[in-house]
DNA sequence: GCAAAAGTGTTTTAGCTACACCCATGT
DNA sequence: ACATGGGTGTAGCTAAAACACTTTTGC
């Protein structure tokens, strides 16, 4: 803040979100296709402009409902960084993006006709290896998104998002498989999660049971750090 | 980016450093005195507005350099996340700043003459209790810098950042008590850093004793994250 | 010799891994 | 009955905490 004003530069901000949900046991994420130029046809993160007496987080939260019509108050949404090379859009060098990590729980399948009317969710897995297939410099945004929500996985609770309000310690599980891309021992996470102090809720009902003995259901508990963390298994049968 | 033109915003960026080092066993945080309105003559974190043909990591670079005379490529820059409150400059609501944490080694005091003229070295304790001396939303940010240093040292190696290019364990241990606010025990300490793989590499050369055996001088080594991380003390007492 | 800081050894404890084994349900 | 997934028990291992003790310097 101690320049003249003439070198002062003006830029659009837009919030672009990476929103994970797993399905079928894989990490997903929802896309959209770009209906103009540039890009046009590709495939792209949802995202939109910062408009006037907003923050930038009340412009994701605005873009996650149009999206998915889920509340950003009920789900863990947190920056992941900016991104500002100036030719990152090819035809306006004054855009800069602030990229967001949401993190949903089960989605419906995108409804046609709504705002999100040509949104779809993609497993996330080739966009990791060939990133030059999304729009600007999406594909970099996402592998940093994973890269942070594998790592929250490790020392927060944040995986308790991804299941719905009542879930059971195998869907847990489910998540940080999928996440991680590892099994875990079945007993050995059972222990982890429902010892660690303010990670889980009992509620006290058991799930309908799908092949065994139902299991019990529980609730995301208070804490928000997870201590001692959950630590990853160096390298391990992929699933 | 699905929305029509009129309802894009277009804002300054600027780029706010918050400089944290360590002197005399204390966290250190680098701090100019505003000399323009608004909060003329209040301390502020050193910045600058984003200019064409540079992004924000730029940016913060410069600064950087203009006001330690450091270069970035030696230190440790990342970004700590956007702060746009419409309200938080009071004469422009559309100044949006991307904050960055830089770790440096001991810094010489401040020379009067540079860019940095009006810049000073504090301890961060009374701005993490009074958070409102600060200009702006400084206070915030720089209660935010601090807890992810703190974090940071956890799970990464960068606390040689405070270091100078050689150094014994004892002077990083000094960083980790400063940064956390508690005694650790030494024997510990030194096993726990020398035996991580990757974190510190021997020079062989010794240092010069001051009251005691002189130590071993370590460099930092090529490690990035600490496995398994050094755990921060549940509660200890305070330094 | 004595103080001071560096560094090693040793005991105890906590947490994790691996895996055996029992539990409760559907078919 | 038996297959399937839920959940507990336990032995062994690894890492960290606590602290006694040795080493190497300056004075």
């Amino acid at each position: 803040m101690t320049h003249v004003y003439r070198e002062r530069l003006l830029l659009h901000v837009t919030a672009d979100l990476v929103i994970l949900t797993i399905r079928h046991s894989a990490l997903h994420v929802l896309l959209v296709e770009r209906g103009t130029e540039p890009f046009r046809g590709r495939l792209a993160l949802p995202g939109g402009f910062m408009r006037g007496d907003e923050t930038i987080e009340e412009t994701a939260a605005r873009e996650l409902r149009e999206e998915t019509r889920l509340d950003a108050d009920a789900l863990h949404l947190e920056q992941l960084g900016v991104y500002s090379a100036p030719d990152r859009d090819p035809r306006d060098r004054r855009v800069v993006t602030c990229a967001f990590l949401a993190i949903a729980p089960r989605l419906p399948a995108p409804t046609a006709g709504s705002d999100a009317r040509d949104a779809t969710l993609r497993t996330v897995d080739p966009f990791l290896t060939d990133g030059g297939s999304l729009a600007f410099d999406h594909g970099r945004i996402l592998r940093d998104a994973v890269e942070r929500a594998r790592s929250a996985l490790q020392f927060t609770t944040v995986a308790t998002g991804f299941c719905g309000p009542e879930f059971t310690v195998s869907e847990l599980r489910g998540v940080y498989e999928a996440v991680w891309g590892v099994r875990l021992d079945p007993p050995n996470f059972h222990r982890k999660v429902t010892e660690a102090d303010g990670f889980l809720t009992p509620t006290g009902r058991r799930s309908t049971a799908q092949g065994g003995r139902p299991a019990a259901l529980y609730r995301a508990g208070p804490a928000t750090r997870l201590t001692p963390p959950m630590m990853r298994p160096r390298s391990r049968v992929p699933v």
